[in-house]
DNA sequence: ACCTATTGATAATC
DNA sequence: TGATTATCAATAGGT
């Protein structure tokens, strides 16, 4: 769809990589709020750059549309009576999931020379709750999105929501903070 | 970028809408799919047509990128030491959400003459867990996955995972289920 | 649903 | 690194 066309795989330059994934994430959230306008879908959509940076875009807003979702594979699995089966690993290893979250984190942070200066939060989120259950999690990314320096994707021209988490420091008590940048990955 | 340019507002027409948001929702997946492919970037996309029907994408899952994101949510939120502070709604809720949740699906329902004969379930979920609590959702995803009728929207080309959970019947106790069919909304 | 005229997205390049 | 442009890809309207 360029000068050339191109197959679909896994692009290994890392410079061409980033340049891609900048573009056509904005395509892609471009789509998301051109079918948002027209038809009035809920729609979310959650992205993580090559070098592991979040991107949101939701109508009305991604938190409401991850909420719905959840919402509804509950009531769904509880409408018809059954019985719990697959908690193999369930129960009560909420703690567990945010440790492998922590992880997959760090891991990920490596994949990528990410550029450190480009951290897009006006200043770090100043709580911090030990929050061992998953029932903050609402309230959570609430807060989340009054606190972050929200860079509104372009789409401030229709009323959808869309926002790019750039630069979240995942680090585990990381507290810096650097000015918005425009770089995605 | 059709015969005609059209703007980009609500669309009145119903059928004009469904066919639209048909159309427009398989490109913004397959975009999706290329962006993952070319990038090997993780991402979900979650919709719901005007008719409310589920729509999955995600790489390498939807509920994976999912948990990724509630983890490094909840994680960021609890590096920096702060104090709970927007709970307004949030402690010990969790029945109220799910409750406004199957609020939202029912009046849902009736926003658009659904095709009730499209249900994309092999049978309804044999299960009914009370779900008290939130921290059963992962679990409650997976059950969900493994016991739904997945239509795989195109991408099995790929080793991403784009799945079309079809004519969710959302009413309470509904254990009706019929063939897949090949409408989206 | 399937076609095709058109516009839109974007790969390469600067 | 942001902008330009030659091309392919997505899709509006009609069948």
């Amino acid at each position: 769809m360029g000068k050339n066309k191109i197959d679909i795989k896994k692009i290994t330059n890392k410079n061409y990589l980033k340049a891609t994934f900048s573009k056509r994430r904005k395509g892609l959230f471009r789509k998301a709020t051109d079918l948002c306008c027209l038809t009035g879908a809920t729609l979310a959509v959650i992205a993580f750059s090559p070098g592991n940076n979040p991107f949101l875009f939701g109508h009305p807003s991604a938190e409401s549309v991850i909420d719905r979702f959840l919402g509804e594979q509950a009531r769904c699995a509880s409408d018809d009576g059954g019985e719990e089966v697959l908690g193999a690993a369930s129960a009560g290893n909420e703690h567990q999931d945010l440790e492998s979250s922590r992880e997959e984190v760090k891991e990920g942070s490596d994949i990528m020379d990410e550029e450190k200066g480009s951290l897009w939060w006006e200043k770090p989120i100043e709580e911090g709750l030990e929050l061992p259950e998953l029932k903050k999690y609402k309230s959570l990314l609430e807060r989340l999105r009054e606190n972050a320096a929200i860079k509104l994707d372009e789409m401030n021209r229709r009323e959808l929501c869309t926002k790019d988490y750039l630069g979240l420091n995942f680090e585990i008590g990381s507290s810096s903070s650097t000015p918005a940048d425009g770089r995605d990955v």
